[in-house]
DNA sequence: GACAAATGATACTAATATGGTATCATTATA
DNA sequence: TATAATGATACCATATTAGTATCATTTGTC
């Protein structure tokens, strides 16, 4: 079982890449040089991001993609949502079918806490928290 | 993003219900009479939990399942393990390529972390408690 | 012993999610 | 105006999940 797809791992990275103090213009073509992760693939990676405002871009030569935002406010568990979806461990899966009372349901309840924790911890890394501890 | 998939959630279900004081045989036929699970999707199911000693058998007319031991001894985390594999949410997507240090990442510790927590979390649910709360 | 009702074993199929490519349009700069 | 970049979008490949189908084996009942 997997916390984190690829998809989003791959985001991560770049994003870390990108944290610069100087939060300048990356080319995709800077980016898969460092970091060796396919190009068309990366490059919609970051055409989302950017579409859902954790980039900006600039297009023509010499364009590039730049953070929107301070590296300590893009958080792991905002690129989850992105790219895999909001975290709904406690999905009931039977819904409208058999489910006896979703308010009641006592394993609903204990993964609602997981979740809650999963999600907590989730906020506490940010790129520039993964940026700061790189070796 | 799921937790448990339908396979565990059935296998959970059909469970509960066969979770009786008297742990009697209880047939493929009752079970999908009460839990309007497809039959041969459950029936493979059954047998996956006998086959890692979760269920016992009795084959031939009047035969069935039973639980092989006391619900409370029977965990979520256990179903898990057995239809989705185990817990590794903190699993390196990079492996030898590119990963820097699978010791020193950070996101790695913190990623452990919340595994940690919801295997936890998961190991306090036991078939035995689920019915206890049931409606 | 024959039949029926159950599980055992196993192979196959369908649907969905994930990972990735390919192509062409648009824009900005030199 | 050529070029180097992103924007948009459709497509393809692979893996996982969900489910079906079939036949063999066992066992209780008449
Ligand atoms: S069965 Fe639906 S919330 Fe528990
Ligand atoms: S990149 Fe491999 S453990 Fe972090």
């Amino acid at each position: 079982m997997k916390l984190i797809t690829r998809e989003t791992d791959y985001a991560m990275r770049a994003l870390v890449y990108m944290a610069r103090p100087k939060n300048s213009l990356v080319s995709v073509a800077e980016l898969i040089k460092e970091l060796k992760f396919p190009r068309p693939f990366l490059r919609k990676i970051l055409q989302t991001l950017k579409r859902r405002r954790v980039l900006k871009s600039h297009k023509g030569k010499r364009g590039g993609f730049l953070l929107a935002r301070p590296p300590e406010k893009i958080f792991l568990v905002d690129l989850i949502g992105i790219f895999q979806g909001p975290i709904e461990l406690d999905e009931c899966l039977f819904k409208k079918k058999l489910c006896p009372d979703v308010n009641v349901c006592l394993l609903r309840k204990k993964l609602q806490k997981i979740e809650a924790e999963v999600v907590a911890q989730l906020r506490s890394i940010s790129i520039g928290s993964l940026r700061d501890e790189r070796n």
